[in-house]
DNA sequence: AACATGACTCATA
DNA sequence: ATATGAGCCATGT
């Protein structure tokens, strides 16, 4: 096992329980913020091997990476919901809609500026 | 040593 | 909002 898989394990290991990470915070906190998809590719080849909370890893926008049709996706989500993490859904997430009020015509100069 | 792969991320269209 | 392309790095063959 190489010092960069060796950090990253202990790293993932890290998350508690009911909380979760990104794979960009995961190569970053072991120094390599590069190497992200060196991070992908341990938690899916070696998950099993050292007993990962892989599902305590998400995409940077906060969202399970895999299908949503997926069976791992469903597995995902279904194990974070146990631990307590909380999902929303779009439209709750959507914020009310504001209409900004038209500004007034812009006064025309009476000096005439010489660079547009 | 070269090449393919992976649960990614970012910018751009 | 979705889609595409390039960049990215550690491993395995």
């Amino acid at each position: 096992m190489t010092e960069f898989t060796q950090a990253v394990v202990q790293m993932i290991q890290k998350i508690p329980k009911g909380k979760v990470a990104t794979y960009k915070q995961i190569a970053e906190l072991v120094g390599r913020p590069g190497a992200v998809r060196g991070v992908v590719w341990i938690l899916s080849s070696s998950s099993r091997k050292y007993r990962l909370p892989w599902h305590r890893v998400l995409n940077s926008k906060g969202k399970i990476a895999f299908d949503k049709r997926s069976t791992n996706y469903r597995k995902q989500r279904l194990l974070l919901q146990r631990e307590g993490v909380e999902f929303v859904t779009t439209d709750e997430l959507s914020l009310p809609k504001y209409q900004w009020k038209k500004r007034p015509p812009k006064k025309k100069r009476n000096t005439p500026r010489m660079f547009s």
